[in-house]
DNA sequence: CGCTAATTTGACCTGGATCAACTACGGTGG
DNA sequence: CCACCGTAGTTGATCCAGGTCAAATTAGCG
């Protein structure tokens, strides 16, 4: 259940960070020697809790993950989607206190690393921070992609794009080609993901297949 | 209309800095001698365009400023409001390419600070690198804020959290207190930043004013 | 005082919500 | 191999928050 420090392990990480800037050996070496804490998890189980106190961050290995938080009555907002790779957490190292939750879609592989030793990491090797950095400005770029589709587009448009998104997302990290991908949410997860009603989120994935846009039954075709 | 280095500009962001952590009489002066190009900008005017490769950030120094993306025919979606002490671009650092536009909200004093300059500070001064990074976490928080209000606050609650936002963030720079603060939107402005018509953010204004949660007349009372 | 931009009001419309069945399907235990 | 059960997906009927359009009314400002 528990192992650490496998250089294999954060190879996935090094490759998706290495796609925007070449490291040194030395900095390549210091990112594989990170200590990490696997963990292999169930579908649908929190990792980190709104409020918790943050002193490590969480790789996603294997399967995938996502950030939500609820408010009232069992409203429930999604954040974002995670796959291998991804540091969902990341910006928990400089501000610990987390105001929402992370979980697994499905059974997932997690590498946990203290943000002791990244924050020796970024201090070190300031090309790794800016890359680790960056990481995070995508994330914030994808946020504004949400709000753009829940604020100005229907639920045809706002569809169509969170399904390109992660099909994307996951090409770029090898998980899918030839416009087809594993999309492991169900209705529910969408309607919370876009601000929709379940019942909407089943009318407007009809409206995609009749119009012949997409193919799904677990996995797509755009 | 342009000018350079004087520590005095600074001084804002310093003091926004370091009430998140502490800086070096080194660092402190290291920020102090950035080069900033300091310009006057009038109301509603683009300082940085979607599309546009930025080669420095701005800092505004007075005035509010907008972050915002149009899609077709029109639609507008405002992802976020800025005063002064703010890099609202902050992000173009390590992503150049701009992916929506910045503009004034108000007349403003905007001062450029180039990255290359940055970068520099930021590679000798790993502990302003990691306020800089939080600075841009913290902008990312207040997106998922956006995003909770938009997937799952009806247009009342939304208004309030903005609102809400908007009054603490003054305080927080010590440009509101008592509860009042300046508030130079338009109901255009708050409805494209809400996802919603400018009618009905004036019906919902109506709504606050009547349940004598808030007074407006181009400030705020809460 | 006159012009323009911003706010307000009213009438009517619609995308998406809600509620309540009902169906399909992958276990799972007998 | 089949009956049962729980989860996820569909469907239909009805409702409402918020949109749209268009016409006042009011504020600012030179």
């Amino acid at each position: 259940m528990s192992s650490v420090a496998d250089p294999k392990l954060l190879h996935t990480l090094i490759r998706k960070l290495e796609s925007i800037a070449s490291f040194s050996d030395e900095e390549s070496t210091a990112i594989e020697n990170l200590p990490v804490r696997v963990r292999a998890l169930n579908a649908r189980q929190d990792i980190v809790r709104d409020g918790d106190r943050a002193s490590q961050s969480c790789l996603i290995l294997e399967g995938w993950a996502y950030r939500y938080k609820i408010i009232d009555e069992g409203k429930r907002q999604i954040f974002s989607f995670h796959v291998a790779g991804d540091i969902p957490d990341l910006h928990s190292l400089h501000i610990p206190q987390m105001d929402h939750n992370l979980a697994t879609v499905t059974a997932a592989v997690v590498g946990f690393i203290p943000h002791d030793d990244l924050h020796e990491l970024t201090t070190r090797f300031p090309r790794i921070a800016a890359v680790l950095w960056r990481d995070t400005l995508v994330d914030a770029a994808i946020f504004r992609q949400w709000l753009m589709s829940m604020g100005r587009r229907n639920a045809f448009e706002h569809m169509a794009h969170l399904l390109c998104e992660l099909y994307l997302r996951q090409e770029a990290v090898g998980l899918a080609s030839e416009y087809r991908c594993p999309l492991p949410l169900n209705q529910l997860e969408l309607a919370d993901a876009m601000g929709l009603s379940n019942v909407h989120v089943n009318r407007t994935l009809q409206d995609l297949r009749g119009s012949g846009m997409i193919t799904l039954s677990r996995s797509t075709l755009v």
